[in-house]
DNA sequence: TCGAAATATCGGGATCTTACGATATAATTA
DNA sequence: TAATTATATCGTAAGATCCCGATATTTCGA
């Protein structure tokens, strides 16, 4: 999964964006992102706080799913989570999530909203 | 791989963003995305046409799969095409793309530079 | 302390993805 | 036509992902 290889730079393209690294982290990243429970979470908390009981019903998944889910948005830096009880509560904790989902909304929602 | 489920609105998030048919397409676009060949062609095609031997050489990837790669983004709109000859330039189709790419470095570009 | 509620983890089976070698197709050149 | 170059496809095996039921763990209330 750690993809660290070392790669040459090409002939047409020195220095082009991101290297290496940077790319197959942001690849790691994507993959975690990609999965519509997960999108509609992200999109959720951008709105304020969630529990995984509340994410599951929303998302109409089991809530053991809910927190497979939110375990794997956890390993990525894009959550935090805040004990209150017997309730936890996620939240976002990578900023830049909040630009990536203007993205994708932007790409695909309806034009009529 | 087509996840067409009708889903009701949950309590919380009325028409909140995209719907579940949308979230399932924008899953399935990122996780087409989420390869780091696949970021780096889509950042070289930023740039300008490429062929496919250029692709899998800036790639450090064998043409065949390079070639794998592209009908993937193909699928999903990312990538035009037009043969010249014995080559086939590939270029970007979806206009997002450049958005998207602009997130994705301003999280994971390194901040000096 | 016991039971219930909320969340997390485990083990497994089905399905998908990835990369490979081999092979096929298309266009060019000898 | 035959050989060569560029690209695409096929079959497949290893590995990853997804979702499930079962089971743990943590916290609260009776």
């Amino acid at each position: 999964m750690a993809t660290t290889k070392t790669r040459a730079v090409g002939s047409r393209a020195r220095r082009h964006g991101l290297d290496w690294d940077a790319l197959a982290q942001a690849a790691e990243c994507l993959k975690t992102l990609a999965h519509p429970a997960r999108l509609r979470m992200v999109q959720l908390l951008l709105s304020g706080r969630y529990t995984v009981g509340e994410l599951a019903e929303e998302c109409e998944i089991q809530s053991h799913m809910a927190s497979e889910h939110l375990r794997l948005m956890q390993r990525c830096g894009f959550l935090t989570s805040v004990r209150e009880g017997r309730n936890i509560f996620y939240g976002i904790a990578e900023p830049h999530l909040e630009n990536l989902m203007r993205c994708i909304e932007g790409r695909f929602g309806r034009p009529g909203r």
